[in-house]
DNA sequence: CAAGCACTACCGGGCACTCGGTAGACGTGG
DNA sequence: CCACGTCTACCGAGTGCCCGGTAGTGCTTG
């Protein structure tokens, strides 16, 4: 990784960066709540003890915020994987599913960015389009590793991938409406038997 | 007083009754381009030529042109299927995701909805949770009829149910984001060659 | 003392919704 | 046949609230 760049403008010691990790996860929990456009910088600010003004100090714009709550979300969904150079594997795509099943209120966050992204000039719209491009390529790239250019069932990776990212997607939606009576993990196994029946994934 | 009036305030007539048609096809498009926390009755009302307040006359509040906008769609896309009475056949969801293929528009009315509807207390939460509800127990209804207790990948069709939902709704943000680069149609129809390979849909 | 940090005060604007009206269509009875 | 009351359709003005963002000021700390 290389050296973070300036945000820009003003400059942050090591305590401020504290501050503004913190200021992230709130507004990640406040846009959970009430999505992007709910979410006020005030409510934000409140949570971590700030005035919505003192806020600005950390983040000159309320766009700005939202594109440290995107950035970090990349940072943080690679974990060890640097991103755009080694995509993840079948089994670690199911870790994810996995753990994202105990992290409600992060999912609820991107689903809601995710709806709202489809909008007019919607500030998270690019980072969408362009996540879903690498994210479709890199899963073409695992499944014909895995397989080669033709799946059990007879798709070819690059069919096969925009399939896998919208049962991710499409999962979390019913899952939000009703943890009860989807279980994630276990539809995501399925989707996976249904590549190759054969697959312990 | 003891007279039970209509649904509420203000009977409407015939001519009425076009108005408020052409209210609630006025909001969708200005859900479609900004979501409903972003929609304004005055952005609405412009469209069709009113005042925000002209607007108020035919629907008391801002949720109620919501719900409107919401049973529309019920009527619309159930066309001659009577809902909650016969589930459709696949052969009617591939035409379905085709069709949403020639209607950005509305798919992303319903999308934008759809992302907004996992926030707290959002008015068509309840909505989606049902409607997902009914449409899970109606396909696996269609999938056992058409497969029997297993389908022929070995999924059960309670299984395979949320599946197929989640991929019609995670294909639509991708397709939404990148039309040029999704095919919504060709890859539910290789979602089905997925349940079996043998089908033609 | 300067930079980082946080505040008070303020502004222009948008929001959903209310109140109180007006104009026309329509049916009824004198 | 026309006055009258009623009903639908709509608007102008206004209310209270919240919003993101700016300007300026002072505390604190390395």
């Amino acid at each position: 990784m290389t050296n973070p760049p300036r945000p820009q403008g003003v400059r942050h010691g090591a305590r401020g960066q504290a501050r503004r990790e913190e200021i992230v996860r709130a507004a990640m929990e406040v846009i959970a709540e009430r999505g992007y456009r709910g979410a006020s910088l005030a409510a934000v600010a409140e949570k971590v003890g700030l005035t919505q003004q003192g806020l600005l100090h950390y983040f000159p714009s309320k766009e700005d915020l939202l594109i440290a709550v995107l950035t970090m979300r990349d940072e943080w969904d690679s974990g060890e994987r640097v991103i755009g150079e080694e995509p993840m594997t079948i089994a670690q795509a199911v870790g994810v599913v996995e753990a994202n099943s105990h992290r409600a209120p992060i999912v609820r966050t991107f689903s809601a960015l995710l709806g709202e992204s489809v909008t007019e000039d919607h500030p998270a719209g690019p980072y969408f389009r362009d996540r879903y491009r690498l994210v479709r390529r890199d899963m073409a790239i695992t499944l014909r590793r895995r397989w080669g250019d033709r799946l059990p069932s007879g798709l070819t990776p690059e069919e096969a991938a925009p399939l896998l990212v919208a049962i991710m997607d499409g999962l979390q939606f019913q899952w939000l409406h009703e943890p009860e009576s989807v279980d994630m993990p276990a539809s995501f196994r399925a989707f996976l038997r249904l590549i190759d029946p054969e697959a312990a994934a």
